[in-house]
RNA sequence: GCGGAAGUAGCUCAGUUGGUAGAGCAUCAGCUUCCCAAGCUGAGGGUCGCGGGUUCGAGCCCCGUUUUCCGCUCCA
């Protein structure tokens, strides 16, 4: 069995057993946007609350906070996403090459520029001492025909680039009869906005509706409200804001299940340090989101850092901590020491200071920030490929099992009656409503015990609970534990103990 | 975006030369057994991805389209 066959399988199983279904699936579904089902929610929900007691309840100097979607036109162009990805391109179908469409167009422009100073070095030659520039310029047939026809590629341009109009930007090209510098042919595809920022409008559309983007990251969300949470929270420095949230990108491609997706959810926290103190923190950070990695149990060979030799504009250090998929090590969260690129920006863009007075040193700063950033579905991801596993057992069964950290199982336990009459189910369901408002639990008296036990292997579920005729009399059931298959009789008064110390452990061994 | 492959029940698939859509598993109900999936009886579930064309007749042939997968491309 290959990776490749692997992965496949997960997520046929993924959608099987109601963990990720493709969205839209009766209308022929919708590219690259998965839905969660019954069990992927509480893998979700359960892996969401796992990061914010380590982030925000375990760290006193961290709070959260949650932010809208739609924010502020304006901050985008402070952040630096909306000058520089909302480039017109085009595709030579023959050479394969890419190019922004208005840059060709430019070219174009200045090659034309180019013929009319030969026409003007020509006169220059033919009338020597008496060459009146601007008067040969205003006069010369050849000039007056390329200057115009500029006049108007150009004007065709601005319009076509005012009004996003990529239809008249397509055909400008076709009329200019430019071709690839690449394969000098002109079979060019349509010309198309590579915006990653999805826009909408706000406002009654009738009227001046103002253009407003969903946001491709939950960080301006925190950015711009740093000073509201460092003033009405008492803030010092360093602290950190940190967040949960839907963030959308409209990749080109978005595939591999839903490592990358275009409506996604990210975990992240912006730390708010002095400056001169960022490295230092940086290197905090990254030990101890590794360390997060890592508590999860889903194998420490799995992880490795890849650190950027190329910097975005904004950070002056970077690295990602990469986990090993089925399909190879991927970026599964982000660290970057982001300077204090944004907040400086926000300080420009809105005109009002973002600085924090420092007790201390008594001095005012823009602070510098240490940014984590992992994708959530990326992490739902990791654990589910790190989970599933097809085993072969003795007498040449197989199973099917997921092995997901107890702390993170959507069903925490299962309550099995050995069979459906004799009282049994009655006593299940005794013992069920006992243990349901502190965990998750399924009740299942539908076929064969084996087969119920297959069933919840398939979901994860750590523990079932199994009642029997003898459980009438002494009160005691049969703990089967998932990943060791064993099983213990205990005291029904010791079932809690036992399940809450596997959900907060880890530990799933009974007894 | 380009190239290749595929799409029939919840899943895995069969479906002959173009002639009334099938199996196993799963699901549901009832019975039966009872500590690791396979017992019996019955039931539900399909405009064969979608649209058009050829034909007396299309799951099958042709065209378009869409989705998924693989490779390239892209991914501040």
């Amino acid at each position: 069995m290959t990776q490749e066959d692997l992965f496949k399988n997960l997520i046929a199983h993924a959608k099987e057993y109601g963990f990720i279904f493709p969205s839209s699936e009766i209308y022929d579904g919708l590219s690259a946007v998965y839905d969660y089902g019954q069990m992927g929610v509480e893998l979700k929900n359960n892996i969401k609350r796992y990061w914010w007691d380590a982030m925000v309840r375990f760290h006193e100097n961290i709070v959260g906070i949650d932010s809208a979607i739609f924010m502020h036109p304006r901050i985008w162009e402070a952040s630096g996403h909306v000058g520089a990805f909302n480039d017109p391109l085009i595709d030579n179908k023959d050479s394969k090459k890419r190019y922004r469409a208005d840059v060709l167009v430019e070219e174009y422009l200045a090659k034309m520029e180019e013929k009319i100073n030969k026409e003007v070095e020509k006169g220059r030659k033919k009338f020597g001492d008496a060459f009146d520039e601007t008067h040969f310029r205003a006069t010369n047939p050849n000039v007056q025909r390329h200057v115009q026809k500029a006049g108007e590629v150009s004007k065709r341009l601005n319009e076509a680039l005012n009004a996003n109009d990529l239809v008249a930007l397509k055909q400008l090209i076709v009329d200019c009869e430019i071709a690839c510098p690449v394969s000098g042919s002109r079979n060019w595809t349509d010309v198309r906005q590579f915006n990653l920022m999805f826009s909408t409008q706000i406002g009654s559309v009738s009227e001046d509706a103002n253009v407003i983007y969903l946001r491709p990251e939950t960080a301006q969300g925190i950015f711009v409200n740093f000073l509201n949470v460092q003033k009405t929270g008492r803030m010092k420095i360093p602290f950190g804001i940190a967040q949960i949230g839907k963030a959308f990108r409209n990749e080109i491609v978005a595939r591999q299940f839903i490592f990358r997706m275009r409506e996604f959810e990210q975990m992240e926290m912006q730390f708010f340090v002095r400056p001169g103190e960022e490295l230092k923190w940086f290197e905090y950070w990254k030990e101890t989101r590794l360390r997060w990695h890592k508590s999860l149990g889903l194998g420490d060979g799995k992880y490795r850092f890849h650190n950027h030799e190329k910097l975005a504009h904004y950070a002056n250090a970077a690295t990602d901590i990469e986990f090993e998929f089925p399909f190879g090590f991927k970026e599964l969260e982000g660290i970057h020491s982001r300077t204090d690129f944004d907040l400086r920006r926000h300080q420009e863009f809105s005109g009002r200071k973002q600085q924090y007075f420092d007790p201390e040193t008594n001095e005012s700063y823009v602070p510098y920030v240490v940014e984590t950033s992992i994708g959530l579905d990326r992490t739902v991801l990791a654990v589910l490929s790190a989970a599933y596993a097809e085993e072969k057992l003795e007498q040449g069964e197989e199973r099917v099992v997921m092995r997901i950290p107890a702390m993170l199982a959507p069903v925490k336990l299962a309550v099995l009656p050995l069979v459906k009459k004799d009282g049994l189910p009655e006593k299940a369901r005794g013992i069920m409503n006992d243990l349901k408002y502190e965990f998750n639990c399924q009740y299942d008296e539908k076929d064969s015990i084996g087969k119920r036990y297959r069933r919840q292997d398939a979901i994860g579920t750590p523990f079932c609970v199994t009642i029997d005729h003898q459980s009438l009399d002494d009160n005691c059931v049969t703990i089967r534990e998932r990943d060791s298959m064993q099983q213990h009789r205990v005291p029904v008064a010791q079932v809690r103990g036992i399940i809450d110390k596997g959900v907060r452990t880890g530990i799933t061994q009974p007894g």
